[in-house]
RNA sequence: CGAGGUGUAGCGCAGUUGGUAGCGCGCCUGUUUUGGGAACAGGAUGUCGCAGGUUCAAGUCCUGUCACCUCGACCA
């Protein structure tokens, strides 16, 4: 009726134009704002409070795996820069530039860094010098930033917050060991907090990063069947170690490279959780990341003892949940739309009628679904209702990407997979780079990964005909 | 960076042949309301993106410029 209607109005509907509905959904949820500064975004309470609780629970993966956190200057030397040739040669393109420093014209530039391997590759290498020196475990939470062309609010943007870890290493086996170590840690952090399925695998030579020897990859798929890269990590050998002369003296007191490895998580993922689980209504949070997890919502509040109970219910509800009460003078409709809108995974209605039966009304966000609990008993009844919601979410992802995933063995066939059906399709590939880029001149499918979960689907590459290589899951990709 | 679109109140928009700046929602005050975006009464809010130009007169016409959005290109 007109309440649907107005919805409409306010959150374009997702099937009929999904990257209008992503801006709406940002929009109106009050996750981030435009700022006057082309391309960067204001993250407003709401988007912080989710990424603070990213940070929270990826740090604390990071020390339970061993690191340490240290905060490097915001701007590197052009000099600097430069030392790794790849690397400078990826970044170069997308570097802001300080030129000067109040009136006067500096005598070396400062990048604003892009990516802080420089500053911690110089730090190393005055740092370390004895193999009792390693590993070298550290990370950082600060800003970036690259000047993109086309910019959008958490997907893409001028500055972006995120986590840069880099690491130094006796050998190239430990080294790659913490690689894969800490693509685990993300595709865990994913699935537990973020309820995102995640494909792991690696990059290609043409997508890896800048400098890197290998790149890992975390790809998730988006409601569109779209994917996002949502965390990477690096091995970069002794490539610049030896750029930087990170050197130590081993046990027999020979000179040795340090091996070195980085890998990174950014807001971005605040995106991937919009674009995997948000629907016409909103925001849809899991419950393990969600700021509120339980809205309480009092009905007919201004009559006697109603909000009295629903304060008592806040109050023992949050020895167990993170929970909050919404006792403004707004209608109870408006309230229910505005938590769905803003992605609270539970609701609880708490009105005269529910006090004389010693009951609430529990909605949950994912589902729409209606059920009345005892008061008795909530704080278990909630707790476990939440993680029900968690692992539907879940569910639900896993089911959509394990369905949208295709099979090509014919080249005919799979141009006409990437070009209609939304989703990924696995292929087998020769190794070449002239298959890769034709493939993606002619369907804009890039290679996401080369999944660690390999299988021969056919003895030649679907490009050229070669004995194939690889099996290399293709994509459309944010 | 290319093509297209949009800039007018917090948000969404209207503004005719150039002639006093408007509407809806929101906001503020009060009263009544409250189980899916309440009703009534009263009230506040504008460098019309910015800079030039034409004109007696510009939101409107001209030139330039900036920003944002969409689709491409580019991109760890």
């Amino acid at each position: 009726m007109s309440k649907e209607k107005k919805l409409v109005e306010s959150i374009t509907s997702r099937s009929e134009n999904f990257s209008q509905w992503y801006t709406d959904v940002v929009r109106n949820a009050e996750l981030a704002a435009y700022s006057s500064v082309r391309g960067c975004m204001i993250v407003r309470p709401l988007g912080t409070a989710i990424w603070e609780n990213c940070q929270k629970d990826l740090d604390r993966r990071f020390k339970e795996t061993g690191h340490v956190n240290v905060l490097m200057p915001m701007f590197i030397p052009e000099g600097l820069l430069q030392k790794e040739k790849d690397h400078v040669e990826g970044f170069a393109p997308e570097v802001a530039w300080v030129t000067h420093g109040g009136e006067e014209k500096l005598q070396e530039r400062l990048c604003v860094r892009p990516t802080s391997e420089t500053l911690f590759c110089d730090h190393y290498a005055q740092i370390i010098q004895s193999w009792r020196d390693l590993p070298k475990l550290y990370n950082q939470w600060v800003s970036v930033v690259r000047w993109e062309k086309t910019t959008r609010p958490f997907l893409r943007t001028t500055e972006f917050f995120w986590q840069e870890g880099h690491t130094a290493h006796a050998t190239a086996e430990e080294a790659i060991e913490e690689t894969h170590r800490m693509l685990n840690v993300y595709a865990d952090f994913l699935e537990e907090t973020l309820a995102i399925p995640v494909i792991k695998g690696q990059k290609t030579d043409k997508e890896k990063f800048a400098g890197a020897e290998e790149t890992y990859t975390v790809e998730a798929m988006m409601h569109d069947g779209k994917a996002l890269q949502s965390g990477t990590s690096h091995f970069f050998g002794d490539g610049f170690a030896r750029a930087f002369n990170i050197q130590y003296s081993d046990k027999n007191n020979e000179l040795q490279y340090v091996w070195q490895t980085s890998w990174g998580m950014s807001t971005r993922i605040i995106g991937a959780m919009i674009m995997v689980h948000s629907d016409d209504s909103g925001l849809v949070l899991p419950p393990h990341v969600a700021p509120t997890q339980v809205m309480i919502v009092p009905i007919a509040q201004h009559k006697e003892g109603v909000l009295d109970k629903a304060n008592e219910l806040k109050d023992a509800l949050k020895e167990v949940v993170r929970v909050d009460i919404d006792d403004s003078d707004r209608m109870p409709g408006w309230k229910f739309s505005e938590h769905e809108m803003r992605g609270v995974p539970l609701r609880l209605e708490i009105g005269p009628r529910d006090i004389k039966n010693n009951q609430v009304v529990a909605v949950r966000r994912d589902t729409g679904e209606k059920t009345i609990l005892s008061i008795d008993d909530l704080t278990e009844t909630i707790p476990a209702l939440l993680e029900t919601i968690q692992q539907s979410l879940y569910d639900a992802a896993a089911a959509r990407l394990s369905e949208r995933i295709y099979d090509a063995t014919e080249w005919a066939e799979f141009t006409q997979l990437i070009a209609e059906k939304p989703g990924f399709v696995r292929a087998m590939w020769c190794g070449d780079l002239a298959c890769e880029e034709q493939i993606k001149d002619e369907t804009s499918a890039t290679s996401r990964c080369l999944p660690f979960e390999q299988e021969q689907l056919s003895d030649t590459c679907i490009c050229c005909g070669k004995p194939a290589k690889h099996m290399v899951i293709w994509g459309k990709a944010y």
